[in-house]
DNA sequence: CCGGATCCCCTCAGATACTG
DNA sequence: CAGTATCTGAGGGGATCCGG
């Protein structure tokens, strides 16, 4: 029963494709709700640093910088609810627990990387068009 | 005055590579707030819809089943706004507009390809994943 | 045909305080 | 140390009406 992805194929060439697989019903989840899941404040930033090695909740609160206890719990909630983050509790006094990446997780950070190349080569661009049509619309 | 990415290597390595570039300010606008962008519930869709050539902001509405005439307004002059969209009014009557993926936004649906490729492949075991996480909690 | 303006709801992030 | 509980405000997004 450890199938799970064996009707979609190696690689989509189209946005298109995608959309009409999920319309069949072969995708459980659609990627858009990942998308939504991941594109909080938080979850890259703490699929990063879980990605290096078990990692302490405390240690991630240092590590992030301005997260909320509060946040940093739902969002690790949330990771590990998807399966992307594993936790380990050690039963000892005072208690200590670790995060890690599952494998899936892994590979989701590559798919990351590609965005985020395209983000930083593009940005200095986006600046421009920003400000181009800021210019454009106040000055109207 | 078209360099832009000059600073930017063509291809990260790490996302800590990336963060530390962000850190030292060679990156205009974060690659979070990209992905902030187009992580709403629209932009996607409509960057896909642009991508085959011009299309109406009817057609628009026709396609993107379930948008509200004010979302997609707003989407549009995000995307717009971000140089990912190009915007043409034919001044006839009715008046005519049609909108159009950028080059940019092109290589931006490149790395979104990657990124849904992952969510389809693994979806079914993020499900499966969930089931369990709520068996889990709910049992206890 | 294309969109701006307004009202309203509802989720979700932040702050703060408390517990095993 | 590693959380939970509760209140609160900001903002995303729908519905509706109006205008060029």
């Amino acid at each position: 029963m450890s199938q799970g992805h064996t009707a979609v194929p190696a690689q989509l060439r189209t946005l298109a494709d995608a959309q009409a697989l999920i319309d069949q019903g072969v995708c459980p989840i659609p990627p858009r709700e990942i998308l939504d899941r991941i594109a909080g404040k938080w979850p890259v930033q703490i699929i990063v640093a879980c990605s290096q090695g078990p990692i302490r909740f405390t240690e991630l609160e240092r590590t992030i910088d301005g997260i909320s206890r509060r946040m940093l719990t739902l969002t690790l909630r949330n990771l590990e609810r998807d399966g992307l983050l594993e936790r380990t509790v050690y039963p000892t006094v005072p208690p200590k627990v670790e995060y890690r990446a599952t494998p899936m997780a892994l590979e989701l950070y590559e798919a990351l990387l590609t965005l985020t190349n395209w983000s930083m080569r593009h940005s200095a661009c986006i600046a421009r068009a920003r400000e181009e049509y800021d210019r454009r619309t106040t000055g109207n």
